[in-house]
DNA sequence: GCGTGATCATTG
DNA sequence: CAATGATCACGC
């Protein structure tokens, strides 16, 4: 995908993401010259990578916010006609290696969670299944900064799961953990595996998984933001 | 193989 | 029909 050039600054990052309001994926994809996908079964991040190249985010795999000169973080969020996300965010890979047997354990302001998600444009796409990828419409996108509460609750969730992370016990943590923030599989397929640590601090080898924002969260960013009422 | 971008598909 | 666990493509 060809890009465009980052923004230099936050204003034009805003001037730009003003213009795209209303515009379907089609459209940008026009402007790019690219084609779009009939579904997403096989480019299930296109919607995000059209996004990144169109609005010129530029960290590519790198575990670092997109636009990196502004630390802003660039999420693109399905969401239904009324308004309400329909999938889940996912923000970052979690680090398996966290052990008691190390000494410096990462803080949460030290965490990639908090290192992404500290600065967000939110790219809301209106994109049930039944809307073709090329008709689904981009909704309102707006640059983003947790506040106070919200900090606490994600706080409180990723250290309760980084305890568990750091004790070995990574293998007993599933979906259902976390008010807002949960670890779930993130891998090509089931038997993948990673570098982690079991209770006893021995090295092992474990399913790779990612911290996710969950619906509700991201749900209640949008009513702040747009003073619904869902 | 790992981290980026996520959505899919099955289950409860 | 929401939520969890699984999966797909790409760059390096």
């Amino acid at each position: 995908m060809n890009f465009s050039p980052p923004p230099k600054t936050i204003e034009e990052l805003q001037q730009r993401i003003d213009l795209i309001a209303g515009l379907t994926l089609g459209d940008l994809a026009q402007e790019l010259n690219v084609v779009v996908p009939e579904n997403l079964q096989v480019e299930k991040g296109w919607p995000g990578q059209l996004l990144e190249a169109y609005l010129g985010a530029s960290a590519g795999n790198l575990p670092e916010p997109d636009f990196q000169l502004l630390g802003v973080e660039l999420k693109t969020l399905p969401i239904s006609r009324e308004g309400k996300p329909l999938e889940t965010t996912f923000v970052s890979v979690a680090q398996l290696t966290q052990s008691i047997t190390q000494s410096k354990p990462v803080t949460w302001r030290e965490s990639s969670i908090y290192k992404k998600l500290r600065h967000v444009l939110w790219v809301p796409i209106i994109a049930e299944r039944d809307i073709p990828v090329p008709l689904r419409q981009i909704a309102t996108p707006f640059l983003w900064q947790m506040d106070e509460q919200q900090e606490t609750t994600l706080q409180t969730d990723w250290e309760e799961l980084m305890e568990l992370i750091t004790f070995g016990h990574h293998d007993k943590i599933n979906a259902t953990h976390g008010e807002a923030l949960q670890l779930r599989p993130k891998a090509a397929d089931s038997s993948v595996r990673t570098q982690a640590f079991n209770q006893n601090g021995q090295p092992i080898q474990a399913p790779p998984k990612g911290f996710y924002l969950r619906t509700s969260f991201t749900k209640q960013i949008l009513n702040k933001q747009f003073q619904l009422n869902l």
